[in-house]
DNA sequence: CTACTGTACCATATAACGCGGTACAGTAAA
DNA sequence: TTTACTGTACCGCGTTATATGGTACAGTAG
């Protein structure tokens, strides 16, 4: 069991689903450092599409440094690295805030009902990380 | 002066830059209910860009209900209409919240640092509505 | 040796994106 | 009415992104 599931005919590509769901299962704590991934091929036969494009999604994920890969051996959670600054990683996350508050206000929520979403999101993460 | 920029080169297509950036200048309430939106053909002007392509964004929005659309008048901000049950619109902004947590967190982010971000963007905005 | 790993290619097909052009209907002011 | 704007809908074209299928090679572990 992989706990990764993607949907085809989505607007958003395949590869970026796999590294959203990476992305989440090692932000939550399900997935824990040195925990090792599927791998590419085998996570290709499961959900069905080429083990090209698991590989492409691993491929960012290694590049964002959140997993480390061993020739032969396998892709691995990564131990947290610092690949950017502390005013680059607020920045990133700014650019993501900011289309996030202006959908929810549009959409007719109120700025309570956002933070009590985000907090609620928050909650559902393990304590484990230091 | 329109207030719209975007990025050529940048790996968000264009149409959706515009769409961003026009549904962050009415939650803002810089743009206010019944303000025209540039042409359709002046924006491409000014932007260097396309007449589809400006549609393309437009026809977005309007489909969002977040403009209104008179044939040889222009567009215009519509008024805040609920074309999405309350569940919906929760399970929409949840939607986008899940992967800015996960972004956030694997960049080394705190909780605390998180919501702070968010309040900061929400305090952007007037407390013009209702 | 064998079967698994990552990794790197290649060619191909399809879709998305953006451009340029054209065209037509509705609106408003000269 | 004429003119100059508006939205709107096409068409074709080129470029890029996405995904597929195949092949190949090097490293790892039983």
């Amino acid at each position: 069991m992989v706990a990764i599931h993607i949907t085809t005919g989505s607007n958003t590509p395949i590869f970026q689903q796999i590294v959203a769901q990476v992305r989440a299962a090692i932000a939550s704590g399900r997935w824990k450092v040195g925990d090792p991934l599927p791998s590419v091929r085998s996570l290709a036969k499961e959900l069905v599409v080429n083990h090209n494009t698991v590989a492409k999604a691993y491929k960012q994920l290694l590049q964002d440094g959140l997993i480390d890969s061993h020739q032969g051996r396998g892709y691995f959670v990564a131990k947290r690295r610092e690949i950017y600054t502390k005013a680059e990683r607020v920045r990133r996350v700014r650019k993501l805030v900011q289309p996030l508050v202006s959908e929810a206000i549009t959409l007719g929520l109120s700025s309570d009902e956002i933070v009590s979403l985000l907090k609620q999101e928050l909650g559902k993460l393990r304590q484990s990380d230091e």
